[in-house]
RNA sequence: AGGGCGGUGGCCAAGCGGUAAGGCACAGGUCUUUGGAACCUGCAUGCGUAGGUUCGAAUCCUACCCGCCCUGCCA
C-alpha cells in the first residue's frame, strides 16, 4: 500500500532535514480520496492544498497537524501548497499574528514559496461575486436585526421562515448592496444573505449571511471597506481563486460543505473539493485559540511563547524540534473519529529525536559537594567524554576533573533502600568518564542535619571509568568539577493542567480551575560543565541522566538559563513507586 | 422536522467479504560507563449492541445504543 513518495520532492529551500519516518501511516482516507481523484483525472490530476489560518492568535500543535496533513500530502503527490490568511474579520486580526504564523510555519519546515495569499486581497472579486448572485436572484439585502434573524432562523427541530425582505427586486438589492459598500447605512443595520432554503434541516443553508456592515480598521486594508464577507462566503471562493484542488479542514465544517458547494455552483466557478478530518486533542492541556488567548491575556502564562503552552512558539522555546513535531503528526494518523492523544506520545517524539541528535553534557541540578580526600590538591585533569554515544561522528570533548566536585543530591543516600545503585556510605560508584569513587563519610550541618559534604576516595587505576581487574560497579553518576562549574538557572515544567481532560472534567465550563499551580519550578543553583558557557539560545542538550534541556532566550552573558524540554524515562522512579 | 459525522485493545490507527497491521503505553527479559538508548518477548477468539445474508462478516443488510458537531452579522 505504498503511494508514490516522489524522490524529487523537497529539493527546494527546506533547510531542515526531512527524514522519512517509517512509522508514518502512509494511507488514510484523505490520501485515498486524492488518489481516486488523480486516477479519475478530476482536477487534471493536480494536487494543490492550502493552510488557511486566521491571523488572530498563534499557531499551536493542532495547527501543526493540519499543516502536516495539507502540506505533507501536497509534497507527497508532487503538488503545491498555499499559505492563506483567512482575514475577513477585521476585529480579531493583527499583523503581529501573521508574522508569527509565517515564522512558525517556516520553522516547522514548510516553504510555500511565492504562494502567500490573503483572503482580504480577494475582497473586490468577492464583491463582484456577490453582485453576480444578486443578479441571479440568489442573494438579497436583509434588514432584519440580529435578534430578529435568530428568531426567523428557527431552531434545530423547527424550520425557519422567510425574511420579509427576501423578495426584493434585483435592482433594489443592487442599489442597497452598493449603498452598504458606500457606507450609507449604520453598522449592523443590514446584511447580504444567500437565498437558499429557510426550512433546510442544515441551519447553514437557512439563508446564511454573506456580508455584514462593519466599520472596523482592517490590519491590511485599513478603512477601505465597511462591509466584510463572512467565512462561508470567503473560504470556498478563495480556494477557487487560488486553484486549490483539495480543501482539507476540521470536521466542524462538514455541515458547511453543502454551502461551500452551493456558492461555487451558483457562481459557476471552479470548484475544489472539501474534505474534513478530526482535530487534535491532547491530554493535560487545552488547544483552541480562544482558550490559549485567555491564558496569555490573563497572565496565567508568560506570553504566547511560554514553554508550557502547546503553541509552536512555546514548544520551540521549550526545546521541541520541528522534526519531532512532524513525526508526531505522522504517527498519530488522520481519521474522522474524535481523538484524545496522550501527551506521552509527544514526549516520545521529542525524546526519539533528541536521543539521536542532542549532544550529551553533564549538569548537576541540585548539587551537593563531594571531596575526594586522596586526590592531589590543586590537580586538574582534562578527561575525554564522548558527545553522543548514539552518533559515531559526534566526537569527544575535554572536561575538567578535580578534587572537589558536585553530584546530584538525590544520588546519595545514607540509608539506601533495596535496588538503590547510587552512592551510599562504603559504596563504590563510577563517575561518568572519570573514576570509581568510594564514600567514606559525610559531614552534616550541625543545626539542620543537612548533608553539606560527602567525603570519598578514588581509585587512580580507574581513570576514564574503567578498571582492569574486572571489578564492576552498579551505579554511574554524572558530576561537575566544583572549581570549573558554571552556574545556571534551570526551569522545570510540568503539565499546565492537573486534569487529563480539563475541558470535560469541569461541571460547568470552568476548565481554568484545573490549572496546575506547580507547572513551573525554577532551580537557581545548578552547576553545568564549562563547555556550555557560550551555548546559544535554542541549542539543545541531553543533561546526562537528567533529561533534555535547551538554552532559553532569557540567557544573558551573566546568566545561563535552561529549559527542561522533557525528562529522560526514569525506571528508578517506577521502582521507588512500587516500593512505597 | 431535526440534520451531519463518528464508535477496532489503556491512547491513537490500519483494515474496504477470505479469518484483527503498526505506533505509543504497559509487563517481562538481554545488553549497557546514562536506572537513558538499543534489542527480544508478551499484550483484541475480539471490531458499540442484537439479529440477518454468506462456505466465510470488523467489512454487506436491518434495528437499536452511545459520543461529537450545528440555532454568530466568528472562523
Amino acid at each position: 500500500m505504498n503511494h508514490q513518495k516522489s524522490g524529487s520532492k523537497n529539493t527546494k529551500s527546506n533547510t531542515n532535514t526531512r527524514e522519512n519516518d517509517n512509522n508514518t501511516s502512509d494511507t488514510n482516507f484523505i490520501r485515498q480520496a486524492i488518489e481516486e481523484d488523480i486516477a479519475s483525472n478530476r482536477f487534471d490530476g493536480r494536487v494543490h492544498t492550502r493552510f488557511p489560518p486566521e491571523p488572530s492568535g498563534y499557531l499551536h500543535i493542532g495547527h501543526a497537524k493540519a499543516i502536516c496533513i495539507s502540506f505533507g500530502i501536497a509534497e507527497d503527490y508532487d503538488g503545491l501548497y498555499n499559505l492563506r490568511f483567512d482575514d475577513s474579520n477585521p476585529i480579531t486580526e493583527e499583523s503581529e499574528y501573521v508574522e508569527a504564523i509565517k515564522r512558525d510555519v517556516h520553522w516547522l519546515g514548510f516553504d510555500w514559496e511565492e504562494r502567500e495569499f490573503y483572503a482580504s486581497d480577494f475582497f473586490e472579486t468577492l464583491y463582484e461575486y456577490a453582485v453576480k448572485l444578486i443578479e441571479k436572484e440568489k442573494a438579497y439585502v436583509c434588514d432584519l436585526t440580529p435578534d430578529e434573524m435568530r428568531t426567523y432562523r428557527g431552531t434545530l427541530v423547527t424550520p425557519g421562515k422567510d425574511s420579509p425582505y427576501r423578495n426584493r427586486s434585483v435592482e433594489e438589492n443592487l442599489t442597497l448592496f452598493g449603498g452598504m459598500r458606500n457606507g450609507e447605512f449604520p453598522d449592523g443595520s443590514r446584511t447580504l444573505r444567500a437565498k437558499i432554503d429557510m426550512s433546510s434541516p442544515n441551519l447553514n443553508m437557512r439563508d446564511p449571511v454573506m456580508y455584514r456592515i462593519l466599520r472596523a480598521h482592517h490590519y491590511r486594508h485599513g478603512d477601505n471597506w465597511c462591509i466584510y464577507p463572512t467565512y462561508d462566503f470567503t473560504h470556498g471562493q478563495s480556494d477557487s481563486i487560488e486553484g486549490v484542488t483539495h480543501s482539507l479542514c476540521d470536521v466542524q465544517f462538514e455541515d458547511h460543505r453543502p454551502l461551500y458547494d452551493w456558492f461555487l455552483e451558483s457562481l459557476e466557478i471552479y470548484q475544489p473539493r472539501q474534505i474534513e478530518f478530526a482535530r487534535l486533542n491532547l491530554t493535560y492541556t487545552v488547544l483552541g485559540k480562544r482558550k490559549l488567548k485567555v491564558l496569555v491575556e490573563e497572565g496565567h502564562v508568560n506570553g504566547w511563547d511560554d514553554p508550557r503552552l502547546p503553541t509552536l512558539a512555546g514548544m520551540r522555546r521549550r526545546g521541541y524540534t520541528p522534526e519531532s513535531i512532524r513525526n508526531f503528526c505522522n504517527r498519530i494518523g488522520v481519521s474522522k473519529a474524535d481523538n484524545l492523544i496522550e501527551i506521552g506520545q509527544l514526549e516520545y517524539s521529542i525524546r526519539d529525536d533528541l536521543n539521536r541528535n542532542a549532544p550529551r553534557v553533564m549538569a548537576v541540578l541540585n548539587p551537593v559537594k563531594v571531596i575526594i580526600d586522596n586526590y592531589p590538591e590543586g590537580q586538574v585533569e582534562m578527561l575525554d567524554a564522548d558527545n553522543n554515544p548514539e552518533d559515531e561522528n559526534a566526537g569527544t570533548r575535554k572536561i575538567p576533573f578535580s578534587k572537589e566536585i558536585y553530584i546530584e543530591r538525590e544520588d546519595f543516600m545514607e540509608d539506601p533502600p533495596r535496588k538503590f545503585y547510587r552512592l551510599a556510605p562504603g559504596r563504590e560508584v563510577r563517575l561518568k568518564h572519570a573514576y570509581y569513587i568510594t564514600c567514606e563519610n559525610v559531614v552534616k550541618d550541625e543545626n539542620t542535619g543537612e548533608i553539606v559534604e560527602i567525603h570519598c576516595t578514588y581509585d587512580p587505576e580507574t581513570r576514564g571509568g574503567w578498571s582492569d581487574d574486572g571489578r564492576r560497579v552498579q551505579g554511574t553518576l554524572h558530576w561537575v568539577s566544583a572549581e570549573h562549574a558554571v552556574n545556571a538557572e534551570v526551569r522545570l515544567y510540568d503539565s499546565l493542567f492537573t486534569e487529563r481532560e480539563p475541558e470535560n472534567a469541569a461541571e460547568g465550563a470552568d476548565w481554568m480551575k484545573f490549572l496546575n499551580p506547580d507547572s513551573l519550578e525554577i532551580l537557581n543553583n545548578c552547576k553545568v560543565e564549562p563547555s556550555l558557557l557560550d551555548a546559544p539560545p535554542e541549542s539543545r542538550y541531553q543533561f546526562l541522566r537528567m533529561g533534555y534541556f535547551c538554552v532559553d532566550s532569557d540567557t544573558t552573558p551573566e546568566k545561563l538559563v535552561f529549559n527542561r524540554t522533557v525528562p529522560l524515562r526514569d525506571s528508578w522512579a517506577k521502582i521507588q513507586k512500587g516500593q512505597k
